[in-house]
DNA sequence: GTATCGTATCAAGATAATTTGATGTGAGGT
DNA sequence: ACCTCACATCAAATTATCTTGATACGATAC
């Protein structure tokens, strides 16, 4: 994957909103189609779909396609990506540098 | 930690802004006092006070008052958290419900 | 005490994200 | 063909976030 800072942005877009999060935690017991989604959340169907789509953008979740109606799962690859990002943006890396800074 | 929605979206708001991800970047070799940062990034000083303010809250980075300066580094805790959050949010839980929808 | 330095906070405007309802599209069904 | 259903997209309004400059505050220096 290429990291850019627009794309590891985008990436934990997918946890910053309420929605997102309760739709994620549906998403943990399978894989569900979106009519089921509507039901069990307080949201329309065009914030729905809003909200899929950049949840599908970031990677965490992939969307099959059956005849008229669209499941959605989280992503077990995009997860493990985020995983990794995360690990990586707060890890210390090797060259502690002390900055020059005249209040050190 | 107490887990609610509305704080777990904040953890990762963190994450989501690119001038953030510049100074969590810088903050990766490091302890850094707040003149260095203003230095090193295109921001000002209100906007670097803004944005130190958010990743604090986060958890993810903290600071340390020395005198007049005030030194920031990533939270060692903070950053594990955050860590173990978002493999909880991506995780499959046990029961794999198949939900009952007419689609299914 | 005053002056200055480093940073936080405020307030206003600019930008971006989200919500909502309406419309568009593509897959089936008849 | 037409109709309906499931979902996507659009546009407008709302809300949240970010930026900027001005001001306030606490710590040090004098």
């Amino acid at each position: 994957m290429e990291l850019t800072p627009e794309k590891n942005a985008k990436v934990f877009k997918a946890f910053c909103d309420e929605k997102r999060l309760a739709i994620l935690e549906l998403l943990r017991s399978g894989e569900k189609c979106a009519c089921v989604l509507l039901e069990d959340l307080d949201i329309g169907q065009s914030g729905l779909s809003y909200h899929m789509k950049v949840l599908c953008e970031s990677g965490i979740v992939e969307s099959r396609q059956e005849g008229k109606w669209t499941h959605y799962k989280i992503s077990a690859q995009g997860s493990e990506e985020a995983l990794l990002l995360l690990k990586a943006i707060t890890t210390p890396n090797a060259s502690a540098s002390n900055s020059g800074c005249r209040c050190q």
